[in-house]
RNA sequence: GGAGAGAUGGCCGAGUGGUCGAAGGCGCUCCCCUGCUAAGGGAGUAUAGGCUCAAAAGGCUUAUCGAGGGUUCGAAUCCCUCUCUCUCCGCCA
């Protein structure tokens, strides 16, 4: 969320900003609400205070025994008035707060302006494909051909973009995400946490998922034993049900520890990670990636997420980038680093960093890790903040990025340790993981 | 699933219709005293808004005592609904 003093002081900007990312903030609609809602409250309050004074005077009145009921009567019209201005002022600051969830952050200065992927900005490069005597297979076809991955079993149970994988490879997959998670906590600081899967929907709104990115999640509806009374009146627009979420990413419960929160300074900066499956419905991406593991409705991933005083965030950027690289570095994979251009960013971010593995299938380097700072635009929704150096409250800025995404990873391991007879070598880092394993065989 | 108790400021905790944004304590900040330390004395210390002001300071004002609704001129306090926490029983990985 953006702060809406800036937008009332210079929506022009804001709007000139918003517009490299390709959004059109609705200008005359806020000004118009911005308007109205000055009015509102302005005369709103101005009968509160008539209200409260009256009150009191009554109090008073009756505490030295006095006849009251002349000041009762001059109030006696005040409530009706009221609860209707209180009602309208309600209406227009819900528009307000609905408009401004829709909005999303400004992209930091740095952030090159472009129009789409192409316009994303390379940062660096680390390692150098391999070269292959061989024609080389997708992940698909060696998984398929090691007899350890079944998307055939996967469809049956429980439909597309699912995946089934059995033996040294699901072994393989798990020994990935506990080696990531050792090098985090063990080489980058990081606290692991154990996170719930399921989310509220004040938790999806802090870290921006909902309200606007709702049909890419799925939704869990709650058993209620209430009987048909459907018609019950707490279905107002505004409100939100007590459904729950799968989790689209560990970035959600992370983030979140701090929604609400006033953290000390001497607590910062808070680094956590944790291994979590993600769960997307991938609406709007039917097309893309329909075969193999890259695309799948459910995934695992280790996130990193940091929670950090505004004066250090872009630092902060460029160190969990780093960690995040490391796994890259240290498994053997070739990968370049990507600055996202305004247009290619998420909706929270106001920086981002991809970070993306040589898949040598596809001939091509593919996202396998995206790093953002969303600066202070979710700590501003989840009310997340800190006492600075005089005591006030102030905005956190929050980060996140995947350190790695599991599924992708193993794509990469796949299609670039691949052997001739269609084996697959285990990167020397992985070896104790899978019990002394070298080699993935037939 | 059954029975009961609770939710108040950074923390603990008082408060059952008016002068309560809220006693008291802890913590924190500033000041004083004490030739060190310890102790002591005083003052201050919630959050988010709105209006005013060129801005800062200041002034005026609104809301907030788990959440939402209701009663009332007036609600932390009374009523209803919900959420969460704790205790006991049952069930369960």
């Amino acid at each position: 969320m953006l702060d809406i003093q800036l937008l009332r002081s210079d929506a022009g900007h804001v709007a000139r900003l918003l517009a490299t990312r390709g959004y059109v903030f609705p200008e005359a609609e806020f000004s118009a609400l911005e308007v109205e809602r000055k009015r509102l409250q302005t005369s709103t309050q101005e009968m509160q205070a008539r209200r409260n004074a009256a009150s009191k005077q009554i109090g008073n009145a009756k505490a030295r025994g006095e006849n009251v009921s002349p000041l009762l009567q001059e109030v006696a019209s005040l409530g009706d008035e009221l609860k209707e201005a209180e009602a309208r002022l309600d209406r227009v600051q819900d528009a307000l707060q609905h408009l401004l969830l829709q909005i999303p952050n400004l992209p930091h200065s740095g952030v090159p302006v472009g129009s789409g992927e192409v316009d994303n900005r390379e940062v660096r490069r680390w390692g150098t494909p391999r070269s292959f005597d061989f024609e080389v297979k997708d992940h698909v076809s060696i998984g398929e051909g090691l007899g350890l991955l079944d998307l055939q079993a996967a469809a049956k149970l429980s439909g597309s973009r699912f995946s089934l994988m059995k033996g040294g490879l699901a072994r393989l997959h798990r020994a990935l995400a506990q080696f990531m998670l050792d090098i985090h906590t063990r080489e980058h600081g990081y606290e692991e946490a154990y996170v719930p899967y399921l989310a509220n929907a004040e938790s999806l709104r802090g870290t921006g998922q909902l309200p606007k990115f709702k049909e890419d999640l799925f939704e869990v509806p709650r058993k209620r034993n209430e009987p048909e009374t459907s018609l019950s009146g707490n279905s107002e627009p505004g409100s939100d049900n007590d459904n729950l979420y799968l989790i689209p990413t560990g970035e959600v419960p992370l983030t979140n520890i701090v929604q609400d929160e006033i953290v000390g300074l001497e607590s910062l900066p808070i680094r956590l990670t944790a291994h979590t499956p993600c769960f997307r419905s991938e609406a709007g991406s039917y097309g893309r990636d329909t075969r193999g593991i890259i695309r799948q409705h459910q995934f695992e991933k280790v996130e990193l997420v940091h929670i950090v005083h505004p004066s250090n965030s872009y630092d902060a950027l460029e160190e969990l980038t780093g960690h995040a690289e490391k796994i890259l570095q240290k498994l053997g994979l070739p990968y370049r680093v990507m600055l996202l251009c305004t247009t290619d960013m998420g909706f929270a971010a106001a920086k981002t960093y991809d970070i993306e593995v040589w898949l040598p299938a596809q001939g091509a380097y593919r996202e396998i890790s995206s790093c953002s700072n969303c600066e202070a635009f979710q700590a501003r929704r989840m009310r997340a903040r800190f006492r600075n150096e005089k005591g006030k409250p102030e905005l956190l800025h929050t980060l996140n990025g995947s350190g790695l995404a599991v599924g992708r990873t193993l794509v990469a391991i796949l299609e670039n340790f691949q052997n001739a007879d269609g084996g697959v070598s285990i990167p020397e880092v992985l070896q104790p993981y899978m019990g002394g394993l070298r080699q993935l065989k037939a």
